[in-house]
DNA sequence: GTTAAATGGTTCGGAACCGAAACGAACCCG
DNA sequence: CGGGTTCGTTTCGGTTCCGAACCATTTAAC
C-alpha cells in the first residue's frame, strides 16, 4: 500500500492530472462520463443503464446520453441482454481499455513526480 | 515522497474520487473549470485570464466563462489590476479555499483506503 | 390472457458551453 | 496627440447537456 499522501500532495496530483487531461484533449469527457467509463472498466460486469444511474446518483437519461457519446467515440458499446431483453449490457472495447490505460499511466507518472 | 502507485491503484483512486465528486454534487464543475480552480489555488499569484488560457491551452472566452460560473458560485473572484487596468487578477475566496480543501481531503481518504 | 412492473430510450424547453470573430478599454511609443 | 497593441469581454451560430415527463418493449404476476 502506498504511504500516506498529504493534502497538499493530493491536490497537486489532482491539479497536474486534470491539467494534462485538459491539455492533451483526448476528446474531453464530463466528470459523469468519466465516472461511467471507469466504473465499467474497473468494476465487474454486468453493467446496466439503471445500475449505473443508481451507482452515480444521476437520472437515466444521463447514462443513456453518456453511452451514446462514448459509444460514438468507441470507448464502450451496448449489447442487448438476450436472457432479459429489457436490459442493455454495457461492454468494454479495446479502444476504451487503451484510453483507460493511458489515464492510469498519467496518474502514475504525476504521482511519481510529486514533490516530497 | 509517497511510494510508487501501481496503474491499477491509480485508476481505482481516480474512479473513487470522481465518483465521490459526481455523487456529492458540489455543483458539478467541468474539467476545465476544475483545472482553473486548482491552478488559482495551488500556483502562486498573480493569475490573469490570458495566463490561465495559455496554461490550460484553451481560448480566452473559456476562462472568462469559467470565472463567471465559479464567481457566481463564490469559488473565486475578479479584481482589476490597478497598476495596469487592462488586467484582471483572479483572487481566491474563503469559500473556494474550503472547497479545494474538501477535494484534498477526499483524495487523501480515497488514497488511504486503496487496496494494497 | 390481462394487468402491472421494470427497463431503456426519446422528447421537451431551458441552460451551459464551445471557438471564432468583433469589440471597447487601457496602455505604449514614437 | 494618434496609430498599433494588449487585454478581457461580448456576440454569434451551433452543439451538448440537463431533469422531468412520456413512450415502447419486455417480463412478471395473478
Amino acid at each position: 500500500m502506498p504511504t500516506e499522501l498529504r493534502p497538499s500532495q493530493a491536490l497537486q496530483l489532482w491539479h497536474d492530472v486534470t491539467l494534462d487531461l485538459v491539455r492533451d484533449e483526448e476528446p474531453d469527457l464530463t466528470s459523469r462520463q468519466l465516472s461511467v467509463l471507469l466504473t465499467v472498466y474497473l468494476e465487474p460486469p454486468p453493467h446496466t443503464v439503471r445500475g449505473l444511474a443508481v451507482k452515480l446518483g444521476v437520472t437515466k437519461p444521463v447514462i443513456t446520453r453518456a453511452l451514446d457519446t462514448m459509444g460514438r467515440l468507441g470507448l464502450l458499446k451496448r449489447r442487448r441482454d438476450e436472457s432479459d431483453r429489457r436490459n442493455v449490457l454495457v461492454q468494454r472495447t479495446l479502444e476504451g481499455a487503451l484510453a483507460v490505460g493511458r489515464l492510469g499511466d498519467v496518474v502514475v507518472a504525476r504521482h511519481r513526480d510529486l514533490r516530497p
